[in-house]
RNA sequence: GCCGGUGUGGCGGAAUGGCAGACGCGCCUGACUCAAAAUCAGGUGGGAAACCGUGGGGGUUCGAGUCCCUUCACCGGCACCA
């Protein structure tokens, strides 16, 4: 049979959009399976051959599972408001909404094209007012909650987009969307109280397949550490409390350092004499950007308060203060402790500066450079903790601070809370109003979806507020509270907003009486598998576990994580191994591809290309190969033979290759898997196919190229499609031949291989080796120790002389 | 600096401690063709061979790409986080 990819694509697609073959059922009297991949963004640039990685893995997966009997949630959106849009918008004077209609249908069309089972009646948009009514709504319960603040702070401000970033999003120093430089702004923002939750991320990793790296990486993120707060008397009377992971060290402790920020520093104005010079360095410091402060961390500076001392509680010590930026006002208390002995940054200040330098950890030689790697050695110099380990200090020093009424132990987290408002227009307006009377007041819930209002221009002002700031009409309001004057809030959310809970809409997705009923929330509970980029890991994948747990907590959804497993594809990268990009001239383009070689030899190729967790850069050239394997799976079809049963010559093959694509496919190793269908196919071509193997051939390679296997399969009298037909089952005790090669070595190398009935006996193994020429010729005349025996796999014979 | 990961033919990549290089690309030879492409058949780590080969050096083992130590290179995450 000829392959002619376009008529059987175009022609499958059609009737699984007539039958609506992958529909998710309301049947929830059946086993549920909800495969899901990260939903786009739509750009203007269209699909990139990267997305369809993802996309065609879990197709696959699904596909199995419907095979297997399950009913299956493969659900596909949009993740719309953004900035590009926003940018597009703006740049050519159109509405974003209708950019965003542009973009989808492109992008849907695209994806349609590549034959991916979506169910596309449970189809959202992030964008859609029937969506972000839901989104709104969680930020209000989030609200109530306390969960949800206004607060003042100096946050993360993009030079470019004139907006302000997330933690998240400030990629050493710089925008992670535009690259432009991020500067510390002093901005009234909403926060959300992600910190709150900071343990429970860490600890409910525990309860989740997700690949170790992804884990590692949110841990690192979150940045527990545990340590104790320790209060310093100071010459003032004020207590300065600070924060230390080595309480063990108290003793080395020869001086502090504040933050420049640190309130005490005007308290002090009074007595610091040298207070011109603090504030002086204080300015200084606010004018550095992140990407400068930690441009500049190899030259430490500071500035000592002249006037004010600490004193050391453990001895009584009194030492001096410095102030210096590295010491941040946002993270533990805002001051520490240094010790010179034991920490390279405190070392190389005190050298600079005159600082004592006391040994509290026996073991390095501290005069000449600090000794930090000191987990294992003896407490000295350090009163009533000589001798003890350091394990041992840092208890009894915990012991003795809390008894002594100066200090505690402390955990401490390097998480913020998430920066949640944007000032930019084509996001969620934030559905509060403020009055000068009651504060501010949620927006009621039955007035929701708060829609954006129609405005003229979407251009961020040079003031830094949103576009929304200008539109008067929508701002003045009244308070739902009090009925008098209030105004919107005029910031949107951040990008983020829509996509921390998208997955729970596909549960049900066109209810309007809440995001989702109970009913099919309990159904189809966790996403039971969940494949996208690790760009997501701390963004996206750690948001949306805060919201769920949230969620959880206020009884909305029965389970506390998301999502029971997470994997992670490699990124495809152009032929010559660097990220695909416009200036880099090195962007393939999947349309043509399809055009070309069509939707099944395009997924197949995506899955082939290497190791699914890997990068892989992509090579046109490669695809032919793939083409090539379904046209001679097309070409076989006339030379299929009757045949009810696996023939004898085949048997095994069958079963081994049933259990490879099965296992390969949980396993994330597509490559392999097709690698085994390609190897399966050269055995027909030596052997001959019968109609039962031919059959089974089809059903395995279904998930990968399913436009084809359906052609095929209807020419062999299969009438409904292979959407449900059971996945092939294999048999174990099958899957070996009855005789087996078997390799001899000569002192562990090989010499020869032997043809033995399957499971031989060792003596029957032996002999049959000794027997053997090559290796008759590598013992001659030397003396055999011993002979090593491994059942259906190696012979080695160990000699002497 | 700390924490991960990866190094295998010309290329993408396979190998529960047991025949290194499956499968595919590319290349070579042959068939078909006036010829080329496509297709089909065969071959393809190096070496004439003995042998040598999984970044380098040690080790454990009858046997190491795989385990341990050490070292180099590249990639990623975190990072004045006290």
């Amino acid at each position: 049979m000829k392959y002619d990819f376009k008529t059987i694509e175009a022609k499958w697609q059609k009737r699984w959009e007539d039958e609506k073959s992958f529909r998710a059922l309301d049947d929830f009297s059946m086993p549920k399976y909800y495969a899901l991949v990260e939903f786009p963004y739509p750009s203007g640039a269209g699909i990139h051959v990267g997305h369809p990685r993802s996309y065609t893995a879990l197709d696959i997966v699904a596909r199995k599972r419907r095979m297997e009997g399950y009913n299956v949630l493969y659900p596909m959106g949009w993740d719309a408001f953004g900035l590009p849009t926003e940018n597009f918008a703006i740049k050519n004077h159109v509405p974003p909404a209708e950019v965003t209609k542009k973009n989808v249908a492109r992008f849907k069309s695209q994806l349609q094209m590549l034959g991916l089972s979506f169910d596309w009646d449970r189809e959202i948009n992030t964008t859609d007012p029937d969506y972000f009514k839901w989104t709104q709504w969680i930020f209000l319960k989030l609200f109530e909650k306390g969960l949800a603040y206004k607060t003042t702070m100096p946050v993360n401000w993009c030079t470019s987009c004139k907006c302000v970033l997330a933690n998240e999003e400030v990629v050493n120093g710089v925008c992670e969307r535009c690259g432009s430089p991020v500067i510390r702004k002093e901005k009234s923002q909403w926060m959300l109280a992600i910190t709150k939750y900071a343990q429970r991320l860490i600890d409910d990793l525990d309860k989740v397949d997700y690949i170790d790296r992804v884990k590692v990486q949110q841990k690192n993120w979150i940045g527990r550490s545990t340590g104790a707060e320790v209060e310093f008397e100071t010459t003032e009377g004020d207590k300065l409390l600070i924060y230390t992971t080595r309480p063990d060290t108290l003793f080395g402790a020869t001086y502090m350092f504040m933050s420049p920020e640190h309130p005490f520093i005007d308290k002090w104005q009074g007595r610091l004499t040298n207070y011109g010079d603090v504030v002086a360095y204080r300015e200084a410091s606010s004018r550095k950007s992140d990407f400068d402060r930690t441009e500049l961390q190899k030259d430490k500076t500071g500035v000592r308060l002249e006037g004010v001392r600490a004193v050391n509680p453990v001895n009584g010590r009194e030492i001096p203060i410095f102030v210096s930026d590295y010491v941040l006002m946002g993270y533990g208390t805002g001051a520490i402790m240094a010790v010179p002995a034991h920490d390279t940054r405190d070392w190389e200040f005190a050298k600079k500066f005159g600082c004592d330098i006391i040994e509290v950890v026996k073991g390095g030689e501290v005069e000449k450079e600090p000794f930090t790697d000191c987990d294992t050695g003896v407490m000295v110099n350090s009163g009533f903790l000589d001798g003890m380990s350091v394990e041992e200090a840092k208890k009894a020093i915990v012991k003795w601070i809390e008894e002594k009424g100066v200090g505690h132990s402390k955990v401490n987290y390097k998480l913020r809370d998430w920066v949640f408002s944007r000032q930019r227009y084509w996001g969620e307006p934030i559905p509060l109003v403020y009055c000068e009377k009651c504060g501010w007041v949620p927006v009621p819930e039955n007035e929701l979806p708060l829609k954006l209002p129609e405005v003229d221009s979407y251009e961020p002002t040079e003031n830094g507020e949103s576009p929304l700031a200008k539109c008067e009409d929508w701002i003045n309001t009244t308070c739902p509270h009090c009925g008098g004057p209030a105004r919107r809030e005029t910031d949107t959310m951040p990008q983020w907003a829509g996509s921390s809970w998208y997955f729970l809409r596909y549960m049900d997705p066109h209810n309007d009486k809440a995001l989702a009923s109970p009913e099919a929330l309990k159904y189809w509970g966790q996403v039971d598998w969940y494949n996208g980029g690790m760009e997501h890991t701390t963004l996206h994948l750690l948001y949306s576990r805060f919201w769920h747990k949230f969620l959880y907590d206020i009884g909305v959804v029965p389970n506390p994580e998301p999502y029971a497993k997470r994997t992670s594809h490699g990124m495809i990268l152009g032929d010559n191994n660097e990220k695909m990009s416009k200036s880099r001239g090195n962007v393939v383009n999947p349309d043509e591809i399809v055009d070309t070689y069509g939707a099944d030899t395009m997924r197949l190729y995506e899955m082939f290309i290497g190791d699914f967790e890997k990068s892989a850069p992509w090579k046109t050239d490669s695809i032919k190969g793939c083409r090539r394997f379904l046209e001679r799976v097309c070409f076989i079809r006339d030379s299929v033979k009757p045949g009810k049963e696996y023939s004898k010559e085949n048997e095994a093959e069958m079963h081994r290759t049933i259990k490879k694509v099965s296992e390969d496919i949980e396993n994330l190793k597509f490559n392999t898997a097709i690698a085994a269908l390609m190897s399966l196919l050269n055995v027909f071509t030596d052997n001959g196919v019968n109609e039962a193997e031919y059959m089974t051939f089809l059903q395995l390679l279904n998930p990968f190229a399913p436009h084809l296997t359906e052609e095929l399969a209807e020419t062999m009298g299969v009438t409904d499609t292979l959407v449900r037909h059971p996945w092939p089952k294999y048999d174990e005790s099958k899957t070996v031949d009855n005789s087996v090669n078997m390799a001899v070595q000569v002192n562990g190398k090989l010499k020869s291989v032997v043809v033995l009935p399957v499971d031989c006996g060792e003596d029957e193994a032996k002999k049959a080796a000794m027997a053997d020429e090559k290796v008759a010729a590598a013992i001659e005349g030397k003396e055999v120790v011993k002979v090593i025996v491994v059942r259906n796999k190696i012979i080695n014979i160990v000699v002497k002389g």
